[in-house]
DNA sequence: AGCGCTTTGTAGCACTCGCTACAAGCGTCG
DNA sequence: CGACGCTTGTAGCGAGTGCTACAAAGCGCT
């Protein structure tokens, strides 16, 4: 046993269950140890939870990979669009419930939080440079603007208004 | 003391130190009472964090007609623009705290959150078509468009990315 | 005054939290 | 073999959680 033994099933709990409420003891059980070797492993709590934030960020940029290879978008719009619906697949609400957990935590002044989530979307941005229309006048710009509208859009489909936020990656311009 | 007494010392001790963990007994003490009567007054805990949602957007409402009356934007992008200056003042900072614990709620499928959420984002969709430009062609898509680029910027800044968010307000067409 | 109702205080329950003290098992190397 | 260090189990600490049992105030009512 060691982290990186520990560290896919405690990731898996913590997608299924949400990072806010993920404790010690359930944590060991699902990993199939106890509270005491976790700590062990990892000295506290918050440098476990530091590991997890990292190997979880490594896990979202495979998935997302692997659901949208090399291909370029036709579009802003549509590069858009692709983030969207493929985020909103079944296999992508663990990812999201853990993803608004952090942005949460990054409100209360966690460090660690913040950390994870600006490396996370600094991944994300990079992704989508090079998802955009090969011709894009200003590929920095226009990853930033089509970030900008995947985050609200899907923000506002997390609390139940998604046609708000498809009306606004429908009005993203190029 | 009663609800209406207890829901503003309440309010404001939420906005301080966030709801994800706002327990019984420090929220009594900020209230001058015990947990003994929360939970007399409030039936239980959810109950009472219902109550503290409902009051919370209505605070938010407020602070909102108060931060920016009555006067149109020029334009979409001027609106959006207005809207994520105001909320990014110090004296919102802890309505965006509160904020992101509530969508972090609901993606952990909690259904007061989830009700609490979307009465939000509604009052604010309202406000922004009553402070779109006036001759704006399409003002339910206008608002739509304004909303997604506003949160999205506004979840970039929370996680230190304003830069991001920022770029994507400044290509909002319109 | 005495009754009944609402409001409040004290104390405690059973539980979970992160974390630690202590010791037993373990393989390795002298 | 024995001693050592790495890994693990058991048990527990002190604090905090939502919530409840019980009783005592305070109040208006007849």
């Amino acid at each position: 046993m060691s982290r990186e033994t520990l560290l896919p099933p405690l990731a898996a709990y913590v997608m299924q269950h949400g990072l806010a409420d993920a404790s010690l003891r359930p944590l060991a059980k699902a990993a199939g140890t106890s509270d005491r070797m976790l700590l062990y492993h990892f000295g506290n709590k918050d440098a476990l939870v530091a590991a997890l934030l990292e190997y979880l960020a490594g896990m979202f940029a495979d998935a997302l990979d692997t659901a949208f290879p090399l291909q370029r978008a036709p579009s802003r719009r549509a590069c858009a669009k692709t983030v969207y619906d493929i985020t909103g697949r079944p296999e992508f609400a663990p990812f999201l419930r853990v993803w608004w957990d952090i942005v949460a935590g990054c409100s209360n002044n966690n460090a660690a939080y913040f950390d994870a989530a600006g490396g996370i979307m600094d991944v994300l941005l990079d992704w989508v440079v090079d998802h955009l229309p090969e011709g894009d006048p200003d590929p920095q710009a226009g990853a930033r603007a089509v970030m900008t509208v995947i985050e609200g859009a899907q923000m506002l489909r997390s609390v139940g208004r998604p046609d708000v936020g498809e009306a606004g990656l429908a009005a993203l311009e190029g």
